[in-house]
DNA sequence: CTCGACATTGAAAATACCTTTCAAGTGTGA
DNA sequence: TCACACTTGAAAGGTATTTTCAATGTCGAG
């Protein structure tokens, strides 16, 4: 005959295990106390355990820990281990407040990874949140129909310009990136109404971007500011304001890390924007640029 | 012989599972595809099923499932099991209910906005939950000493290699950036051993890339993948692989999207962590270039 | 103090589950 | 079209788990 052991009517308890073992101990026998009080205190290490592991571990036999398993409600130890597994995984994910700090010099580089893409999710959601969809959209409608397109950024602002550019590039839009001031300048000259310029700066009083946006705001072209100071110098030149949020900074962790995040997720949102309106001619030409990519694919 | 899959050097990974099955789906074969999504689709329920039940569920042999556990860092389909166990009881406890759908071309402006910025943030957890530290911390290590760091990256991946190289040479280190592959070649020619090679390419079989890469490794340097692809042509000439995440990509929102944010991150951690190792140098170094700019921003 | 009934325990057999092997099927490039 | 490498599942081979069962210990009654 079947040992049968447990009361059978509890369901296998997800996470008050460490309860039920209180509340089952004093009806254990000696050697099932010594197994539910190794499961109890470490359950992600027992999780790792196989019968025979546990039983030598606690100092037991196999048959004692399949029955410390059956007392507590499960089938058998294997779905005991895999709701210890459970179990483990979420006290794991339990204790993870400690991003909010700082990156300190002598943080593991674990934490280091964990901090940076809390601070980069956290700078995300404060930018959607802080995006003025009015302004978007008025900028994508400028940016589709325009003849031209210049983006001026200089320093980390410069790469997120040329991401910018890139992508416009790509649906068939005439898109030109400008670090250089004074390039940037003398092509500001060239624009007029019906073209777009736009400026990326977090400062917002960056004058080597600001002069060209000016040049361009004064030919009559339309002009963008995406910018972490929405009272900065820079918005005085621009018809649409684009605010990127500022995230804290610290001594390892300069302002441009985030404020590059920040950026590009405008830039982001402003490409998508543009390629919905001009879908006719973006799908096509996306298709054919990723097409010619394939062939600088090695096998 | 005994069949071998996997790297090997990936952790059984605790919480990434969905995006690992997406970053190594296209290295898997059909029916294993088909487990893998079944696993990444309902991990509660799979972490019910033994290996014959995941195997009849999918339509598959039990050699199979073996097989993809095996592809997705774990020893064994046990183990998998037991991860999957562990990640179901972690998502029970709580999440949010994902905005799931893809853009389409007439999302309003804020849906872009609200979706962009999910997935780009959706691409951060799953970059930092897949990141290995151990390679990460090797990389930083070998960064930290260099003599020279050089950094390949061409399209998009050539903004975030410059984005690095500014912010290495802010802290006072050697970094170049290559994107024309020419120079980058007869560069790293010049590298030896001490010297580190970071080549950034999201297909892992960009040959532009890889061919510095292979000259640097082959000289002698240190040399580092920064890849979504850990299977891919450029690894075979990497000391270290850092694992970028595959997000879905859609027509409005192509590949080059979220691999650049997930590359930023990497690049991010890398830099941190150098910064770190080389604090005495690098924070009055940061100072210096902070003092710098002051006088280029206006009133 | 001795005996017997019963509870407890672990060794070992039996089973279920997981892993490996291998041959047949499938597609792919020359 | 053929040769080749890759993919796949059936079945053999191992491990882990479960069950059985006999040995041992416990305790109360005679």
């Amino acid at each position: 005959m079947k040992e049968t052991f447990g009361d059978g009517g509890a369901a296998p308890a997800p996470a008050a295990l460490a309860a039920k073992v209180r509340t089952l101990a004093p009806s254990m026998t000696r050697s099932m106390q010594r197994v539910a009080e190794a499961v109890a205190n470490d359950p992600a290490g027992c999780a790792a355990l196989t019968v025979t592991g546990l039983a030598e571990l606690t100092g037991t036999s196999e048959a004692t820990v399949v029955r410390t398993a059956r007392l507590l409600g499960y089938p058998g130890y294997r779905d005991l281990r895999l709701a210890l597994a459970g179990l483990a995984a979420q006290q794991q994910s339990g204790r993870a407040p400690a991003i909010t700090t700082d990156i300190a010099v002598d943080d593991p580089i674990a934490d280091v990874v964990a901090k940076l893409a809390y601070d980069e999710q956290q700078t995300l959601a404060d930018t959607a949140a802080g995006l003025d969809t009015v302004q978007l959209g008025a900028a994508v409608s400028a940016a589709a129909a325009a003849r031209r397109i210049d983006v001026y950024g200089v320093g980390a602002s410069g790469l997120v310009a040329q991401d910018l550019t890139q992508k416009l590039l790509r649906i068939g839009l005439i898109a030109h990136a400008h670090s250089d001031p004074h390039l940037a300048v003398t092509n500001a000259v060239q624009l007029r109404a019906g073209d777009v310029a736009i400026a990326i700066t977090h400062s917002g009083s960056t004058g080597d971007v600001i002069e060209p946006l000016r040049v361009a705001f004064e030919r009559g072209a339309t002009t963008v500011a995406i910018t972490g100071r929405p009272d900065g110098p820079v918005t005085q030149y621009a018809d649409h304001i684009l605010t990127t949020s500022t995230a804290r900074e610290s001594e390892l962790r300069p302002a441009a890390m985030s404020s590059r995040t920040s950026q590009l997720l405008v830039v982001d949102c402003l490409f998508v924007g543009v390629a919905q309106r001009t879908y006719e001619t973006a799908a096509p030409a996306l298709a054919a640029s990723y097409e010619a990519l394939a062939h600088r694919h090695r096998r």
